[in-house]
Order: structure tokens, then C-alpha cells, then sequence
DNA sequence: GAGATATACAAACGATCGGTCGTTAATGTA
DNA sequence: TACATTAACGACCGATCGTTTGTATATCTC
């Protein structure tokens, strides 16, 4: 085979691996998911594996990034659009909320899957995980802290309680969906979160009724 | 050695093991615990535990149901002395909480970490597992469906709905309370279900203040 | 065009996986 | 006392784990 862009067909068939992983490791973990089986589903050797990456440690963490890229994409970017406040928060909910109900990934969240595994397992991956979910409740509290800024949540919110909430009503409907099947789940996690916010708002108009 | 007692011995063994099962499995997940490191962990050998169980799976069965007794007797028995009614369910949700806060089990909640894992894998241990968490989201429900008949929560409440709610923000405890050191989102979590039951309750003095 | 670099593979490594087999010793049953 | 049962073990099995090595080929750099 000619012109097969030696450095472009790597990072090409890097992208589709860490894809397939991150997809994967939604449904049985980073660490539950081995090489063979992932060389298996990529349709390539075990072994080449090893000439992206040093280890099944470091492709972990690239999966880690990965993930992280797809969650700013689909979820935090579209929520972006909403105009700053008490609207951009509950559209950030609705935006993730979206992203489990359109099965974007098999196993529903790549986060939820692979915290539980790495949880009380030191090391690398467990650091880059935690940071990711850090730095992702600490998005949502920013949004909460705006939404009082700008007199769109009473001033007697505590963010970080707020906060809690919503990242727990929307991250839930992940074991809960698989449990029940129906879309039920989907609608509690909506109306919660929204009712939520419509009592903590000055102008609930400002929020869909239901 | 006289006297062992070889019958009586046998199912003190296979309670230990059970036990120490459960506890490891909070934290490693049910098949990421090897037999090779349980062996290890019990100080017994390997090929011991085929005296006891089949194979794997039907210890993971056993665990299953041995970690489900453990939370009825530390969860919902102790929720079942309070009056019936929304005290005796944010008596539940208390005792959950405590069962999370005293550290029972190192890794948090033997069905959050186990869940997780046979989420999309079907067989015995998944439908086990399925069965334990509906019987449990059930049950929530169920006090829910008494408070309300007693008047104790608003007409309008949706039982489905609010089980989701207070379900979710006791489970989600697990995971945050690893991720960010300190008890406050135990009164996060507390707080939650404590505020939303006073609002739909027409008898807010049945529960504490905060 | 020469040499370094990168992609990808098959084959094999030691370690560990879940599981089997045969054995020993103590117990329960007759 | 005779015999089946039970708990528990060490040794070992084939399979799979993550990883290493060596090789072939195509691409990039000079």
C-alpha cells in the first residue's frame, strides 16, 4: 500500500482507539476491560498497542483525556449557548441528561463507570479521574454562584449544596435507567432539578413550567 | 486438633469469608477480586473455597445476598423504629447515611461498587444485584406511599419521583465523600432530603429544623 | 538515496486467572 | 467400630493477563 501517511494514519487509528476504549471502559471499566479484548474489538494486534503507548497505564490515562474532551464537547459546550445564569444551569442539566438518554457511550457515563473502580485505588488514573469530576462540580457550583450574582437564585443558596444536588439527580439516572427500563427516570431527574430551581428563583418564568 | 466442631467450623469459615468478601468488594468490585488475593486476604488457601461454593459465581451470589442482609439490618431495621410515616423516612435516609459516615464497609457501599460492574453484563449476579436495588427502591417508595396516606406529605406528591430523589442523593454520597475529604457533604446529602420533606410536609414540626 | 523513525505484527515471556484433582484429618452417622 | 461426609490443603491445569522481543515495511528527514 502507497501513501498511507505514516504519522496521519497513527494519530488517525489513535483517536479511533481511545473512541473504542472510552466506549468500552462506559460498560466494564478501564481496568476490567483487557488488552486482547480491546485489540479484538479495534480489529488490531495486542502487541500494537505498545507502539502508542508505554503501557496500559498510560493509555488509561489518555482514555481519562479523551473522555473528559467528549463530556466539554457535548455537554458543557451546548450549555454554553444558554444565556449565563439560572437558564445556562439548567440546560447544563438537560445537555447531560441528553447525553445518557442518546446513548452516546454503551455503558451511559465513562465518569460513573470507571470512579467506581479506581475510587480507593491509588495511583495516576485515580488522580486524573478525580480531577476531571472536580473540575466538573466545580463548573456547575460557578454556574450556581452566577445564577445568585445575578439575582436569578435567592441569595440564602448555598452553592456547594446546590451543586450537590444537581450533579446527584443527574448522575443517578445512569444505574437507575438500567435498572427500570422506560424513560420514567429521565423525567424525575428533569423535574426535580427544575422544580428545584423554580422555588429557589425570583422569576421562575424564567424556567419551563414543566 | 479434637473437637473442632467440623459442621459448626464449615459455616463460621463461610461467614468470614463472606464478610470479608462483601468489604473487599466495596472497594475492588466482585469479579476485580481474584480469588488468588481473597485466599490472601482470609488466609486460607485457594482450592478452599470449592469446598464451600461451586465456582466464583455462586460466591459472588452468596455476597450478594450476605451484603443485602447487612444492609436490612443496619439500614432498614433501624429506619422501622421510628414512627411510620416521614419520620421513618428520613429516619431511612439517616441511617444510610450513618451506615456511609461510620464506615461499615471501606469502600463506601458494596452495591454502588458492584452495580456499576454488572451493570451491562447479563447473567445470575446482575439479576441478583438488579433485584436487591429494586427491592430496595421499592421499599423507599413504599414509606413515601405511607406518609402520604397518613397526610404526612402533600397529596400531589409523586412517590416514584421523590423515591428517585432521596435515593439519589444518599447513593451519590459514596462517591463525593471520596473525592472531597470532610463530612460536608454528608450534611449536603442530610440537608437535601431533610428540606424537601419539610416542604411537602403540612406537618414540618415531625422533622428537626436542620 | 541513506538512515532514522514510526506503524504494526506474530511469537513468546512470566505471572496470574478460575478451576480440578488427590490427599489428609477430623466429624457425623450407622 | 465401620463408613460416609466435610473442611482444608498443595500441586497442577489450560487460558488469559500485561508486556517484551524481533521483524517487516512504509514514511519522514537530511
Amino acid at each position: 500500500m502507497t501513501h498511507d501517511g505514516r504519522r496521519l494514519r497513527g494519530s488517525r487509528s489513535r483517536e479511533a482507539i481511545l473512541e473504542r476504549t472510552v466506549s468500552l471502559a462506559s460498560v466494564e471499566g478501564l481496568d476490567g476491560l483487557s488488552l486482547g479484548r480491546l485489540a479484538a474489538a479495534t480489529g488490531t494486534s495486542k502487541s500494537g498497542f505498545f507502539a502508542h503507548w508505554r503501557d496500559k497505564e498510560q493509555l488509561q490515562l489518555d482514555a481519562v483525556e479523551w473522555a473528559a474532551r467528549q463530556w466539554t464537547e457535548l455537554v458543557v459546550a451546548p450549555a454554553l449557548r444558554a444565556p449565563a445564569g439560572v437558564r445556562r444551569l439548567f440546560a447544563l442539566h438537560e445537555a447531560r441528561l441528553k447525553f445518557y438518554s442518546d446513548g452516546v457511550l454503551p455503558g451511559g457515563c465513562f465518569f460513573f463507570a470507571v470512579h467506581a473502580e479506581f475510587d480507593d485505588r491509588p495511583g495516576p488514573v485515580h488522580d486524573r479521574i478525580a480531577r476531571a469530576m472536580r473540575d466538573w462540580l466545580k463548573f456547575v457550583r460557578r454556574q450556581v454562584d452566577e445564577a445568585v450574582a445575578l439575582g436569578e437564585l435567592a441569595g440564602s443558596t448555598d452553592p456547594a449544596q446546590l451543586a450537590y444536588e444537581i450533579d446527584a439527580l443527574g448522575e443517578m439516572v445512569v444505574p437507575h435507567s438500567r435498572l427500570h427500563e422506560g424513560q420514567a427516570v429521565f423525567a424525575h431527574a428533569r423535574r426535580a432539578v427544575l422544580q428545584r430551581l423554580r422555588a429557589l428563583c425570583p422569576h421562575p418564568d424564567l424556567l419551563p413550567e414543566d
